[in-house]
RNA sequence: GCGCCGUUAGCUCAAUUGGAUAGAGCGUUGGUCUACGGAACCAAAGGCUAGGGAUUCGAGUUCCUUACGGCGCACCA
């Protein structure tokens, strides 16, 4: 049992449940003061008493023991210090106990049910670039967590495989194509061929692209094979980024799959009386809302990407029965959400309350914001293979006869570009570079990684001596630190979901990995002053290589055993 | 013009969701190894939390307002 729960369940405070004081109990800016801590004003006037007050009688009332030794009202808090002695005891059952199920901070919380999440959702015929990182590995990240919480996951990566730019894009491989080149120079042969078209199409190339996508829907032999061509040698592409960076999903039904959905979907609007033409098109007006109108149907009576996210939605509760569906996608398409989910709200299907919108924020170059078009762009490729290169030359230079640096240096470069891209809240915007990508030092995964190599290196040469049994320990300073970042590893992941902020759990390795390197240069571990200590600081090593171990996993992150 | 988001140390960012003296990293300056990995650790300097008002026991956090920046606002995705 985690401490706040234990000290939530001996404190009676009227009119306030457990849970609600459990959630109220903090912890104090400076150990001095306590190690857990109670504002007492809300309850002010409710009791119609002075804080401090209130916080003398509860403290009067409380009755201490092995746990908690000690209370004391300060200022209106009502201060908690946990015993040092036995303090680490209750914190190995629980991490115990986890580590034979799923992991120290894993949870049954979910109970079985289901998470959709929409991430990454790569487009036919474009390459990766740095823009969509955020997407993919914020979605990855989530799709983790929330597993690792008991919740059914389904990763789905909607692709953009529907639109005129097929069109286009065969256009041009008619024109200018050329089977081997392409096959030689894959995505980015094929993409080059888009931007040319892009810059050199005139008004009749534009309509044989209309053509020619029009070809596609109906089904043409010829121009599905070059679609599927392009198609599968996307797939491709993206599946050996998504192997890098330890990314998979269940599902790759993109926007072309929901074509034949939209009918239904599109009846049922008329049904509810929701749909009303406007300027030759069939909308949603939103304007009660302050919204513009839904367009559902263009005035050539074409969908748009929006129906298709609208079929998509309904397609998905039916098929998975969610109990919520994220959209991990940037910002810019706030409003597209917003009015998503008001139409799906007023078509009265309750479950509109469980779509999210999970934003965040967009990414820029030094000198502007990326374009494809303009050849500005920076390609995810380049930066994980320069962030591999980078970590492969430190290693030779720092450890040139360590086995196996080739796959380390995997682990740790794209490790750095996986937690560069999630240590920061999600809706911060980011201005691109390769000096801060590729930064090492401080705040970073290599720092975590390296901390963990200490521990296993200390492990290691601790082969013979056994885990901790059980002992009555005096727990010091550096070491209490320690239980104490570690015991917050649980909420840390669940409050990571909660708040689909995956962040949380980045901030957490950091701040563990500092508390460790602090305890690691105070206290000796491998020549403890006795056995008994010796055996308890192996254990605490354990347990801080185990938890860090467990959520750099959650970020994607693998952890070499040396560097 | 309207809407949404952002603004915290020189730079990049935190802040337990309204709590006690606003914390880290980078950079700067100065230190620490005859102990387990120096990709480490310690210390110093650096703040009117963009400006102004309001709410209350208490505001970086909520509300109003101004400024600056980003994004969006009808048949692209």
């Amino acid at each position: 049992m985690d401490y706040k729960t234990y000290i939530a369940e001996r404190l009676t405070v009227e009119g306030v449940g457990k849970e609600e004081l459990r959630e109220m109990i903090a912890v104090p800016p400076d150990t001095s003061l306590g190690d857990y801590a109670l504002p007492c004003f809300r309850f002010a006037k409710l009791m119609r008493k002075s804080p401090a007050l209130i916080a003398e009688e509860l403290a009067a009332g409380y009755r201490t023991d092995g746990v908690v030794t000690a209370v004391s009202a300060v200022n209106g808090y009502l201060n908690f210090k946990i015993g040092r002695a036995g303090l680490f005891k209750a914190f190995w059952e629980d991490f115990t106990a986890a580590e034979q199920k799923c992991g120290y901070g894993s949870s049954d919380m979910g109970g079985g049910k289901t998470v959709c999440i929409d991430y990454s959702s790569v487009n036919i015929a474009k390459p990766f670039h740095i823009g969509h990182l955020s997407t993919t590995v914020l979605g990855g990240a989530l799709y983790r967590i929330f597993r690792y919480l008991g919740y059914n996951v389904v990763g789905i990566n909607h692709l953009g495989d529907y639109g005129t730019q097929f069109g286009k894009l065969i256009s041009a491989y008619r024109r200018w194509g050329d089977r081997e080149e392409v096959e030689k120079g894959g995505i980015h042969a094929i993409n080059d061929l888009y931007v040319r078209f892009n810059s050199e199409a005139t008004e009749e190339m534009e309509a044989e692209a209309r053509e020619n996508f029009r070809l596609i829907e109906s089904g043409d032999r010829e121009a599905n094979e070059l679609f599927n061509w392009f198609k599968s040698l996307t797939l491709d592409y993206v599946k050996t980024i998504y192997d890098r960076l330890h990314i998979s999903f269940d599902s790759y039904l993109g926007e072309s799959f929901y074509i034949d959905k939209i009918g239904p979907v599109v009846e049922k609007l008329k049904e509810k009386g929701l749909l009303t033409e406007s300027r030759g098109a069939q909308v949603v007006d939103l304007e009660a809302y302050g919204m513009s109108p839904f367009i559902v149907l263009r005035s050539d009576g074409a969908s748009l990407y929006a129906t298709r996210d609208l079929a998509a939605a309904f397609y998905r509760k039916e098929t998975y029965d969610f109990d919520k569906c994220l959209y991990v996608v940037a910002y810019q398409q706030n409003l597209h959400f917003k009015q998503l989910f008001k139409v799906i709200e007023l078509m009265g299907e309750p479950w509109a309350k469980d779509l999210v919108h999970v934003a965040y924020g967009m990414v820029s170059l030094e000198d502007g914001a990326m374009s494809t078009r303009k050849g500005k762009v920076v390609w995810l490729e380049d930066v994980i293979s320069r962030s591999v290169e980078k970590a492969a030359a430190i290693l030779a230079e720092k450890n040139p006869d360590l086995a196996g640096r080739t796959d380390i240096a995997e682990q740790v470069g794209v490790g750095a570009v996986i937690f560069g891209a999630l240590y920061n809240n999600k809706i911060k915007d980011i201005v691109f570079s390769y000096d801060k990508a590729l930064n090492f030092d401080g705040e970073t995964s290599v720092y975590v990684q390296y901390t963990c190599a200490r521990a296993a290196s200390v492990l290691a040469k601790l082969g013979g001596v056994p885990l901790y049994s059980g002992e009555e320990i005096d727990v010091n300073a550096r070491e209490f630190e320690l239980v104490k970042a570690l015991s917050a590893f649980p909420d840390t992941v669940k409050e990571a979901a909660k708040n689909y902020e995956p962040s949380t759990v980045a901030r957490w390795c950091v701040d563990t990995a500092q508390v460790f390197n602090k305890f690691y240069i105070d206290c000796r571990i491998v020549n403890a002053e006795s056995e008994t200590l010796r055996i308890f600081r192996k254990s605490l090593t354990h347990a801080t290589l185990a938890s860090l171990t467990a959520a750099l996993a959650l970020l994607g992150i693998e952890v070499p055993e040396k560097m």
